[in-house]
DNA sequence: TCGATTGCCACAATCGTTTGTGTAGAGTGA
DNA sequence: TCACTCTACACAAACGATTGTGGCAATCGA
């Protein structure tokens, strides 16, 4: 803990008389202690010497030689997002555990902002990236696939190319099942940004569900737009608007339902009295509302991204993963 | 465009037929097109051929020889919180701007989780660090001070430290005459976590403000807890429970306040009808549900705070800034 | 016309690691 | 006893930039 670590490896050699190679050898080995590099006193005054002096290697010039910078790119729609967030932590927690660090960057859902954020994790050499930004189609990952950095998508998929996502099929399929279980028959469905996984395989999901008890879901009855309680609004107050009142909405985000609430407490409707609703994700403010919701394992995805990344960077072969999501019935429906 | 960029300065400087110094000296002089370190001609040369061949520096040996990284980092208690998450997209916003790039960590308000995400962070040999989790007593950063890293307070602050806030203090008291202003006289107050100054200059300025006014508000009708929104359910219970039904709440979080609401609701209480609620921050769901509330400028103070550190690395003397918050008066109260 | 300046550029040391290659001595087996 | 294999290290060459120093022409001032 001295003043702004200035004590390098070979300051340290010097000090215990040895040279450079031997100390990086005992200090980069695993096995510690008992090193295979130099004899058990010498790796003991080593390991001592170095913790008293509070040594910490310089990324920098290891990089430099290793051509490794143990960074892992993350880029997301946006961090406000609380579901990204969730993911990220995630990832940055698993990152820690296999001794990386996890450097996000937010894309907006931009495009130009996208390539200009990747661009810039690249000249920072990172060793793999992380997208959770990625539309179905994958269009905006052709400028990574020219450069040949390892990658894997989160929360969103895209075929062709690994992921780890929620079973948002399943995810809408429970939304549907529940909501026909109730015996609804006019039902509305917010289904957040098209073009993205997340909204087509709940949509698909959920409209499969309902089909197999007989309710149709016309495209009247479809709302696209953003996955925040403004879209929400938004949405909501269009299909009101167009369609009048239903008897239940699943939308395929918690802050979109909430959104969509406050537009039902404009007119005096309620939920469940007037409408059922059930959201997706389960966020905390759902439990603040009551809101019945889709749980999706946010964290476990962001983690399990990050294992994957480390899989493809050693070259293993790998496989997408989908997480099994989860109903969670409270008030709203 | 190339793969995985290869091409090194020297590469640059054999092709073009030049010395790697100069290269270096034309490509890092702002000045660009016309740097004076060559002629005209050869400046262009370099200039077009960087680009043509899309070289990018590497940053880990220029971080080496330079003993700079370009990155700054940024600890908060978690980044699922709406609005720490906004105050980091600010920072990072304005880093990029400055040619920095932003590195955040959760502390999770524990100690012992805040000093290892600080080292680590120090371990990146990190030029700068943005501090967004510093109890008011400061007790966080006796190890900080200790290494001599330039650091500037955001969100929180603590006397003797620069930091850039909202001026909390006002915020609280926009609340009070507030809710004054309506003719209230039972008021319960959540006041957030204790030890910090979001909570400790919230509650004064609100205090005060109702002191005022002829309205006191007794230690039973104040209650502490987190800044989400199971803090303020748990919170408002207990309240409840003790002191029974108040006119008004103040929570000097949203999230807290939308908490709060849920167990308000339970009781078949709503607001404005049955009690006046304002929440803190104006996060986009206090616009979905109708909440009045202080908006604080959470973008600003990450800009800001990146800002006044970029200045104190510059070594310039620097003072602590205190952002105005501003009332939104929606329907809660 | 001559010394001084300026414009333009090259040399070479250096930052702190990592890692391929050596090597002296101790131990081992036949 | 001899040829070998280990053990336990040391040497030295990278990695790719930055930067102090220096040199050679051309130009300038007086």
């Amino acid at each position: 803990m001295s003043k702004r670590s200035t004590v390098t490896l070979k300051g340290l050699a010097q000090e215990l008389g040895l040279s450079p190679s031997t100390v990086s050898r005992v200090l980069n080995d695993a096995a510690g202690e008992d090193s295979r590099w130099a004899s058990p006193e010498t790796n003991r005054r080593i390991l001592t010497l170095a913790s008293e002096l509070g040594y910490a290697k310089n990324p920098y010039a290891a990089s430099l030689r290793t051509a490794r910078s143990g960074l892992i790119g993350v880029v997301v729609p946006r961090l406000q997002d609380y579901v990204l967030a969730t993911i990220y932590e995630g990832v940055d927690e698993a990152a820690a555990e296999h001794g990386y660090v996890a450097v996000v960057a937010n894309s907006l859902d931009n495009p130009v902002s996208h390539d200009a954020r990747v661009r810039k994790l690249m000249d920072r050499r990172i060793d793999g990236l992380i997208l959770g930004d990625t539309p179905f189609d994958g269009s905006t990952l052709t400028a990574i696939e020219r450069e040949d950095v390892p990658f894997v998508l989160v929360n969103r998929r895209s075929p062709g190319h690994p992921s780890v996502t929620c079973n948002d099929y399943l995810g809408g399929r429970l939304a549907g099942e529940h909501l026909a279980g109730l015996g609804v028959e006019k039902v509305f469905l917010l289904a957040g940004k098209d073009r993205m996984s997340t909204s087509i395989d709940r949509t698909a999901g959920f409209t499969e569900a309902l089909a197999e008890h007989g309710i149709e879901l016309p495209a009247s009855h479809i709302a696209t737009g953003g996955f925040d309680a403004e879209g929400g609004e938004e949405a909501m107050r269009r299909l009101l608007e167009a369609s009048g009142v239903p008897e239940a909405i699943f939308a395929v985000n918690d802050f979109a339902a909430i959104g969509a609430l406050g537009v039902l407490a404009e007119r005096g409707l309620s939920a469940p009295e007037d409408v059922k609703l059930v959201g997706y994700n389960d966020t905390p403010l759902a439990g603040g509302v009551g809101l019945t919701t889709v749980r999706s394992p946010m964290h476990q995805i962001g983690r399990q991204g990050l294992e994957l990344l480390v899989e493809t960077m050693a070259g293993r072969p790998v496989e997408s993963r989908q997480l099994d999501p989860e109903l969670v019935i409270r008030t709203t429906a």
